[in-house]
DNA sequence: AAAAAAATTTAGATTAGTCTAAAAAAAATT
DNA sequence: AATTTTTTTTAGACTAATCTAAATTTTTTT
């Protein structure tokens, strides 16, 4: 049932649905940047996905994810995320280390494999960045977050995502114990540079950087 | 430390391992054949591996892995037949329908996923087929095929082939639970017809006629 | 509303892998 | 030993995905 894209035609639709956000279109630039590629390349695969109705393009107007575009992209996503859950789960990964490796696996084709590995890992709601995993029809129940830097003082949270992979920044978290799933409480703010100082877990506050909160998706409990 | 190969050229290394029975140098037709590509290609193909010296070649005289290619091949056979294991032992797999999709799997790069993968499955010495899993340093014992009625009392091997399409042959097999992949013990012989004494998957003895035996072909383990 | 800046598109090349058709070399046959 | 057949190689071309540089359109600024 899914259409034989290329790896590259893939990448290109997965990229398109993350940069876009509700249903805008996207910039050629934005793409191609995101892509880490030319906008001259990006041009000749817009007109190409475009040829294949996978998305909508009008000359100097951007690109839209039409609905078999879409479709595409979120099961790329759900493969994408089930095996990142394998390898956490089953392989005893870090959550920073598996995205590089999911990128790749994401890619393999089979009808059978991703029902399998699906169930095989317990049919999970989020992955390990907690981003929720599409079901097999393309359903995405998105999560309700705030990124922890916009939060009044008082607020109580679940952290269920982090917006990044640089795993610099997942190191640092890890040495804070900060993982997905803690329970975080806004203490304080510092006027001086906007360090924001925080309870885990209700343990010993601690001070992150205004940076590394704007990194921090909470689902708000409090 | 595994060399940075396309897909491509790791399916020809994959191929001339496969078709070099020993060390014998291998005809460009008969890669060909085996890939389902033409022979221009294949020349063109020899030439790009033989200047990064992963294999030897001489003008009309075949080619040849050299010990770094041999290398490559035996670490992608490696993944491939890891792979196979996952898919029958974890996610439920017919070992018949894991060809497939362990070809995509195989080209996989990770310098940490195999060796993970090798753990989670408790290091098994030979995939679903019987055939080898070379070790992380490319050791491979080679396993002997041989049909069951040329064993010898005492061999113990798994069922890896069965060499003959009758509907009614195929029935018997079944109501004595012997199927591909399972475990089989050698543990007499009558001298009045021949019939073998068997047990399958550590069950209770069985006794097959010689004439079914001939049709198993075992790889033998122990 | 015109000029400047930014974004987008086109034109023309490049690389990896492939192909067909023709030429050259090796092997088999007579 | 000469001829035929088979195998291998070369030559030239094609597709997918990419690039740089130049041209064009849109947007922003003055």
């Amino acid at each position: 049932m899914p259409l034989d894209l290329s790896f590259t035609e893939e990448n290109y639709l997965k990229a398109l649905y993350h940069l876009s956000d509700g249903s805008e279109s996207v910039n050629t630039n934005a793409i191609a940047e995101h892509l880490q590629t030319s906008p001259a390349s990006v041009n000749d695969m817009i007109k190409k996905l475009a040829n294949k109705s996978l998305i909508g393009y009008k000359k100097y107007k951007g690109a839209i994810l039409l609905p078999e575009g879409k479709k595409s992209a979120l099961h790329i996503i759900r493969k994408h995320r089930l095996w990142e859950v394998f390898l956490v789960e089953k392989l005893g990964f870090k959550w920073d280390e598996v995205h590089e490796i999911a990128e790749q696996l994401e890619h393999i084709k089979s009808p059978l494999l991703v029902e399998r590995l699906d169930q095989f890992l317990g049919m999970p709601a989020i992955d390990p960045h907690g981003d929720p995993i599409p079901d097999k029809d393309g359903n995405i129940k998105e999560v309700i977050k705030a990124c922890l830097s916009d939060l009044p003082i008082g607020t109580k949270g679940i952290l269920v995502n982090v917006s990044a992979d640089d795993p610099a920044l997942l190191k640092h978290l890890d040495k804070l114990e900060i993982s997905l799933g803690v329970k975080i409480e806004i203490k304080d703010r510092v006027d001086f540079d906007g360090s924001i100082s925080i309870s885990v877990e209700d343990n010993n506050d601690q001070f992150i950087s205004k940076d590394v909160g704007k990194f921090l998706m909470l689902t708000v409990i409090e």
